[in-house]
DNA sequence: CCTTAACAGTGT
DNA sequence: CACTGTTAAGGG
């Protein structure tokens, strides 16, 4: 026996539940999630339409209320099936309940949220109305109700339905019984908020290098040939002017008479960006971001429903756009780890928008100026089609780059966070009036220990990433819980100048404003950005050159070209480097990338200056050349010899509690199960987790490493059966993660 | 959401 | 009593 959850209206809040439904045998293979069916609802069976979320083989109530499918309905299948399909996708690859998952693709329509405007229209002529209005005074006891709204009615053909039911006190069921008796229509029309009002400038003028158009002409060809199912790696370097050729692909895309999704970082996500989109396509452009009210993206989600828009630009969750006709996905800034969920169900927006584009036959692009490894990696094997653009725009040189060594410093008997270079180079720019932005990488730095004399970093012996100081002398492995003691000298050169890295954005600040007591300083962190719009200004105020140094930490790396800006400083690139998880160097090889980037953005060269206390890292030396192929290559490598991602996936269980031992025992029992079922499983831990105690919630982590993506689903479903039906650690709550992005 | 059933209210 | 209005619950 077969059952189906169905759902009536996932749009509305209130019957967001499923109702069981049988299957009957011979519909059996046409039902499937995201089916829309016929089925027989409340006493009377009424014949209604509703959606198939989830199959499953028990009943959830008496069996002899379950009542069977009528049918599959067949023509114009709604976007709701397809983002139903989407979603149960998801809750197989991630791990979530269906509930979840639909909640992720499918915003809910809050009740205060009445962006329908419903009309009662008088359809009577002037002697039926009389007559209607004679019979019902006639009755021994007429109903007050609809005398008035008759009365009403005579006099205004016309009337809000808002008004009837609140001003004139009137329930909403005698509206429906004259609806009934054919004596008026409700007409409704959607009046949806914040329209955006824009004029489209055609720019005709631009036009595009070699590397722009030979990047679109690719995919033309392409699309010519009614290829159209294709993932696009674009890895253009910074500046080489990614920006124009989506515009390009969108104009197309529209002319093919599809619509497209583009997702930005949720950071980047500024006036400035958006303004571009608007400019070139106007109205067919519309915005979601995350300061907007639930009702308002509701809005904007039925405007591209009803094709009122044709492009979406916003971050991770404007890939689930209702669009009836996608043909296009953008990602650009591939890389960003904001394109993965935080919360269940935990998805990639690179791997959804793959499956959503299947779906619909249409393309995607991803661009960066550095690609992750996994999408790097895919290119190279051609999954993904690569497309290259190496020459800046207008020529434009790249950034000089320096590396200064920090061990040397130190050595000099120089203990500032400022080398001597880079403090030359300050104090020259501030003469010049030029401006400097100075780069402190803060986030991922998880209390690592390094020797400030040699450079070198305290690593598990088991794992390769770096140790992290707990309760003051002891160091732990975030993977594999492996524990030793601090040591007091350096373990390669006897120094002991061994410890943590402390220093935040603030100390910076008041070092540099002691340090240059004329200069102007912004800084720019968590704490100066409260406020609704305290990132914009602080940008705009540093681009309207109102200081002359900008600090900050990644959020200074995006959306805005300063012209002026002429030196970019990388306090200590180390910092992301020694982040205890496998992304170190990339993350690192990223940001210095990224950072450096912002130099010479205008007609004035520009110098870059990046403080390291390990010159020799491939990802620092690939990152002052600009040089992605090579730090690719030894990437690789390493991933591959410690098979970590791409190499192989990685499934992260995490388990919480308030007591200790029970998110210990939980996760212990997790590893011993998997264990006993699976041959050959590669299983780290359990362990700590990164913070190992939040709010006083116990973390424990264990890792999965497996090349084969189904076989980690298979330990997922395998987990999730066990927490079914196991009691025995009631306190513990347990989610996985896969091919986590960030340390936990 | 829509339907229904049960309950409260009203005029004769 | 006959009928209408109101409200809350249920739907598989």
């Amino acid at each position: 026996m077969t059952f189906a959850d169905i759902i009536l209206d996932i749009s509305l809040e209130k019957l967001d539940k499923t109702f069981q439904y049988m299957i009957p045998e011979e519909l059996l293979s046409s039902v499937h999630p995201g089916t829309q069916v016929v089925i027989p609802f409340g006493k009377g069976s009424r014949r209604i339409k509703g959606f198939v979320v989830d199959i499953s083989h028990e009943p959830k109530l008496d069996i002899a209320k379950i009542k069977p499918i009528c049918g599959v309905v067949k023509d114009s299948i709604p976007i709701e099936s397809q983002l139903i399909e989407l979603a149960a996708w998801m809750k197989k690859n991630y791990g979530s309940t269906m509930n979840q998952a639909l909640k992720t693709v499918i915003p809910i329509k809050k009740k205060q949220s009445i962006k329908e405007k419903k009309r009662v229209v008088f359809k009577l002529d002037e002697k039926m109305a009389r007559d209607e209005y004679a019979s019902l005074m006639a009755r021994t006891n007429h109903s007050v109700a609809k005398e008035e709204l008759l009365k009403a009615l005579m006099e205004k053909s016309v009337i809000d339905w808002d008004v009837i039911v609140n001003d004139m006190d009137i329930p909403s069921s005698i509206i429906r019984d004259f609806e009934k008796k054919g004596f008026v229509d409700v007409l409704s029309d959607r009046v949806f908020r914040n329209p955006v009002k824009a004029d489209v400038v055609d720019r005709a003028d631009i036009v595009l290098n070699d590397d722009q158009s030979n990047v679109c002409n690719r995919i033309f060809t392409d699309w010519l040939n009614g290829d159209f199912n294709n993932t696009y790696l674009i890895h253009g370097v910074t500046g080489s002017g990614k920006t124009e050729v989506y515009m390009e692909i969108l104009k197309k895309t529209l002319d093919r008479g599809k619509s497209a999704i583009v997702l930005i970082p949720e950071i980047a996500l500024t006036y400035q960006t958006v303004n571009r989109f608007y400019d070139r396509f106007g109205d067919k452009v519309s915005i979601i971001n995350s300061r907007m009210t639930p009702a308002e993206r509701f809005d904007q989600f039925e405007r591209a429903k009803s094709g009122d828009v044709s492009i979406m630009v916003g971050p991770r969750s404007a890939l689930f756009t209702p669009f009836t006709n996608l043909g296009l996905i953008i990602i650009d800034e591939e890389h960003e780890s904001s394109y993965k969920s935080e919360v269940a169900p935990r998805y990639h927006a690179r791997e959804t928008a793959i499956a959503r584009a299947k779906m619909n036959d249409a393309t995607v692009i991803l661009g960066s100026a550095t690609p992750s490894l996994e999408s790097y990696d895919r290119a190279v094997k051609g999954e993904y089609i690569l497309l290259e653009m190496n020459s800046r725009v207008m020529e434009r040189p790249l950034p000089k780059c320096e590396i200064v060594d920090l061990r040397d410093e130190l050595m000099s008997g120089n203990r500032s966070i400022l080398s001597r270079k880079l403090q030359t180079a300050i104090d020259d720019r501030l003469k010049k009036k030029e401006q400097v932005m100075l780069f402190l990488n803060r986030r991922g730095m998880m209390g690592f220990i390094s020797c400030r004399a040699c450079g070198h970093v305290i690593k598990c012996p088991h794992c390769d990433v770096s140790l992290s100081l707990h309760g003051g002398d002891k160091l732990r492995c975030h993977y594999c819980g492996y524990e030793t003691q601090k040591p007091k000298e350096c373990p390669e050169c006897g120094s002991k100048y061994i410890g943590g890295f402390k220093a935040g954005t603030q100390k910076v600040e008041e070092l540099v404003k002691a340090q240059y007591p004329s200069a102007r300083v912004l800084r720019m962190d968590m704490d100066t950005t409260k406020g609704k719009n305290g990132h914009q200004d602080i940008l705009r105020a540093f681009a309207n050159h109102e200081a002359d140094i900008l600090i900050g930490t990644q959020m200074i790396v995006k959306g805005h070209d300063f012209n002026d800006v002429t030196l970019v400083g990388i306090l200590a690139a180390d910092m992301s480097l020694n982040a205890s998880d496998f992304h170190g160097a990339e993350r690192t090889f990223q940001l210095v990338t990224q950072a450096a980037g912002r130099a010479g953005r205008g007609d004035l060269a520009g110098e870059v200056i990046i403080q390291t206390y390990q010159p020799d890292n491939y990802s620092v030396v690939a990152a002052a050349a600009q040089d992605y192929k090579a730090f690719y290559k030894q990437e690789i490598a390493y991933r591959n010899l410690m098979d970590y991602p791409p190499a192989s996936h990685m499934l992260l269980v995490l388990v919480t509690s308030t007591v200790e031992n029970q998110a210990m025992g939980q996760a212990q029992a997790i590893v011993n199960l998997l264990e006993k079922n699976f041959d050959g499983i590669r299983c780290m831990g359990p362990g700590d987790a990164g913070i190992a105690r939040i709010n006083d919630v116990y973390r424990k982590v264990i890792y999965i490493k497996e090349a084969d993506y189904n076989r980690l689903i298979a330990y997922k479903d395998q987990v999730e059966k066990y927490l079914l039906e196991s009691k025995e650690f009631a306190n513990t709550a347990t989610w996985f993660d896969f091919d986590p992005m960030s340390g936990f």
